[in-house]
RNA sequence: GCGCCUGUAGCUCAGCCUGGAUAGAGCAACGGACUUCUAAUCCGUAGGCCGCAGGUUCGAAUCCUGCCAGGCGCACCA
C-alpha cells in the first residue's frame, strides 16, 4: 500500500534540490533561510516535465542575479531520471525526464490492478461522513441527490487513500414535521372516505401522502375513523413514516449508494439523550435559562448569538437533537467529523461547530462541506420548482429520465462550491458531448481492442514498453502515473469534482492515442507494448469509474 | 443590514486554497480526417480589460481591501 508514483517522483527531484541548494550554499559559505522547495508541472510543454522557481525565491534572499543561481543550481544537481536540465524566463529551472520511469510505472500499474490507486495518505484515520439525512416527510428529490452523490463519492476518496470511512444517514423521524406528516396522511384518509377535509397551510401536500393514505385505507378499512383521534394519527404517521423511510432507502440503494448505519433521532429522545447532553453542558457553564427557554450559550465559541436548546413549551429544538447526536458521534470515537450539507444551511455551521467545542473537541473535527444549489434545465431553460408542496422533481425522476450513470456523473462533474445547471438534455444525449458516453466510450474500444488482440493479449506484460515514444502514448502514461496522486489531492480538497474531470481528461487523453497509434499491426513487439499500455488503461479507467460510481460497460 | 457561495470565451465550467513563463476544456461556429482495433472518435481555425477599482510583489485570474451583480441563508422550523 502507498503506491504514488508521481508523489514520490516529486519527493525525490524536491530532495535533489534541495542537494543541490546545500551543494551551493556551502560553496558561498551562505547561512540563511531555506525555503520550501517546490516542482511544479509547466502549462507548457516546451518547459520540460517539470519546473522549480527555486532560484528566483532564494535569489531574491541572497540579493544575488536568479539565473545565475540557477545555473550553479543546476551545476550541483543529480538525479538519475533526470535527462536534461534548462535554464528559462527569468529564472525557472525546467527538468526533461527520462521516460524509464514511465515504464516503470506501467508494470506497477497493472500488477496492482483494481487496487491501484490506493494509497496511505490517511493512515487508516477515522472519519465518519454524514451526508443526506433528510426528513423521512416525502420523496428525495434533486436539491438532495448532489449531497448524496457527492457525499458517496467523496467517502469513496477517502477510503482509496485508506482513510476508514463510515457512512451515515441521520433520520430525523422525531419533532412536530413528524407530526405534520401523520396529521397530512390522516387528512386524505379522511378524504377517502367522504369526509370535508382541509389541508393547513403548512401540510404536505404531495401525491404520494394520498398513495399512503389508500394503503391505509387498505389495511384498516373504516377502523382508523372509529378509534381515538390520537391514535388514528399516530398509526398515520408511523405508516407514512415507514413508506417513506424505504422509498428513500430504495431510491438511494438504486443510486449505488449505501450506508453503514441509518441513525434514528427519536433514540435521541427515547433514551434521554438529550437531557443528559444538556446536563453535561450545563456543568460546563454553557446553559442558561431565560424567557422560560433553556439556551446554549454558542457565541462562547464564535457564533451569532446564543440559541435555543429547550423552547419554553419543554420541548427540545432540532438544535438539541443535533447537539446530543454529535455527543454521540464523537463519543464513538471517530477522528474526524464530515456532515455534508445543502447551502440553505450554512448558517448552522457556526453554532455546531460552537457545539463540538463546548464538548471540548477541536472545532475542527467538525467539517461541514457546503454544496450548492441545482438548477434542472430542459430545453436550455430552467424547470420551475417551486416550494409548494408537491412541486418538485424527484431523484428518482431525474435517475430515471438520465439513466444513473449520467445522473451520478453529473452531479459529480462540478465544484461543489458552484451553482450546479443540471442540464438534463445533455445527460440524456448518447453523443460526443455527453462526458459519461465520452469516458464510457472509451472503456468500450478498450475491450474492443482487447477482444481483437486475442491471444496476444496475454503475451503483452513482458512487453518492452521502451517502444513507445508517441507523444500521445508518453501523454497517456503520464496520466495513468498521476492517478493516486490525483485521488490524494481531491481527498484533501474534499473535491470529488477533480476525479470525475480526471476521468474524462483519461479518456480524451485515451481517445487520442487511438486515433494517433494502431495498436494491432504487423509490427509484434509495438503491438504488445501499446496493448501493454492499453491494459494499464484500461485499470485506471475501470477503478477511476469505480470511484464514481458508474459502471464501464464492454461494449457500447 | 449581517454571513456564506458565485462572477473567467456566445453557453456550461476547470484553474484560485499553495502567486510564476503565451489563462485552459467541452459545447456552439468554421475547416479537415473513415478500404484501418467502434467516426458515440480525432486533428485544426476562430473566440478573453479572468465583474470593477485600488493595494502587496521582481511577477496577480490566484493573496489583501473596497465596491458592483446574482444565488442561498439570517426562528423558541426541521
Amino acid at each position: 500500500m502507498g503506491f504514488n508514483p508521481v508523489g514520490q517522483l516529486e519527493a525525490e527531484l524536491i530532495s535533489a534540490l534541495e542537494a543541490a541548494l546545500d551543494k551551493v550554499l556551502e560553496d558561498q559559505a551562505q547561512n540563511i533561510d531555506k525555503p520550501e522547495i517546490e516542482v511544479e508541472v509547466p502549462r507548457e510543454k516546451e518547459h520540460g516535465d517539470y519546473a522549480t522557481n527555486l532560484a528566483m525565491v532564494m535569489a531574491g534572499r541572497l540579493s544575488t542575479n536568479p539565473r545565475k543561481l540557477a545555473e550553479d543550481l543546476v551545476e550541483a544537481f543529480e538525479h538519475e531520471l533526470v535527462s536534461k536540465l534548462e535554464i528559462a524566463g527569468p529564472g525557472f529551472i525546467n527538468f526533461y525526464l527520462k521516460n524509464d520511469w514511465l515504464y516503470q510505472t506501467i508494470g506497477q500499474v497493472i500488477s496492482a490492478g483494481e487496487d491501484y490507486g490506493q494509497t496511505d495518505k490517511g493512515k487508516g484515520e477515522k472519519v465518519q461522513i454524514e451526508f443526506v439525512s433528510t426528513n423521512p416527510t416525502g420523496p428525495l428529490h434533486v436539491g438532495h441527490s448532489r449531497g448524496a452523490v457527492v457525499g458517496d463519492v467523496l467517502a469513496n476518496i477517502l477510503e482509496q487513500v485508506n482513510y476508514e470511512v463510515y457512512r451515515e444517514y441521520l433520520i430525523n423521524d422525531a419533532g412536530n414535521q413528524m407530526d405534520l406528516l401523520g396529521e397530512s396522511t390522516y387528512l386524505r384518509y379522511r378524504e377517502l372516505f367522504g369526509k370535508d377535509i382541509q389541508m393547513p397551510e403548512n401540510s404536505y401536500q404531495g401525491n404520494y401522502i394520498i398513495e399512503i393514505a389508500e394503503d391505509l385505507k387498505a389495511e384498516y378499512g373504516e377502523k382508523l375513523l372509529e378509534i381515538d383521534e390520537k391514535e388514528a394519527l399516530v398509526i398515520s404517521r408511523e405508516k407514512a413514516y415507514d413508506h417513506l423511510l424505504a422509498n428513500i432507502k430504495d431510491d438511494l440503494a438504486e443510486f449505488r449508494i449505501e450506508f453503514d448505519n441509518w441513525f434514528s433521532e427519536r433514540t435521541l429522545h427515547d433514551e434521554n439523550k438529550i437531557q443528559e447532553v444538556i446536563d453535561l453542558l450545563r456543568e460546563k457553564g454553557y446553559i442558561y435559562d431565560k424567557d422560560g427557554a433553556i439556551w446554549f450559550a454558542s457565541t462562547e465559541f464564535g457564533d451569532d448569538k446564543d440559541r435555543v436548546a429547550i423552547k419554553n413549551d419543554g420541548s427540545p429544538t432540532y438544535m438539541a437533537a443535533d447537539m446530543a447526536y454529535h455527543y454521540d458521534k464523537l463519543e464513538r470515537g471517530f477522528d474526524h467529523l464530515i456532515n455534508v450539507w445543502g447551502a440553505d444551511h450554512h448558517g448552522y455551521i457556526d453554532r455546531m461547530k460552537a457545539v463540538i467545542q463546548a464538548f471540548g473537541y477541536d472545532r475542527d473535527t467538525l467539517e461541514i462541506i457546503i454544496v450548492q444549489i441545482v438548477t434542472l434545465l430542459r430545453d436550455g431553460k430552467k424547470v420551475p420548482m417551486s416550494k409548494r408542496a408537491g412541486d418538485f422533481v424527484t431523484m428518482r425522476e431525474v435517475m430515471e429520465e438520465v439513466g444513473r450513470d449520467a445522473a451520478r456523473y453529473f452531479y459529480t462533474m462540478r465544484s461543489t462550491d458552484s451553482h450546479f445547471d443540471f442540464d438534463l438534455d445533455l445527460a440524456k444525449k448518447e453523443s460526443t458531448d455527453n462526458p459519461v458516453y465520452y469516458i464510457q466510450y472509451a472503456n468500450a474500444r478498450i475491450h474492443s481492442i482487447l477482444d481483437n488482440a486475442g491471444d496476444l493479449s496475454s503475451e503483452a506484460c513482458e512487453a518492452d514498453l521502451s517502444l513507445l515514444k508517441d507523444e500521445s502514448e508518453i501523454d497517456l502514461m503520464k496520466l495513468i502515473a498521476s492517478y493516486p496522486d490525483q485521488l490524494e489531492l481531491a481527498a484533501d480538497r474534499r473535491a470529488p469534482h477533480m476525479i470525475a474531470n480526471y476521468a474524462y481528461e483519461l479518456a480524451g487523453v485515451f481517445h487520442g492515442f487511438y486515433n494517433r497509434c494502431r495498436v494491432i499491426t504487423d509490427d509484434k513487439d509495438l503491438s504488445l507494448a501499446r496493448l501493454k499500455l492499453v491494459k494499464a488503461a484500461k485499470v485506471v479507467l475501470e477503478n477511476v469509474l469505480r470511484v464514481l460510481g458508474v459502471s464501464a460497460p464492454e461494449e457500447m
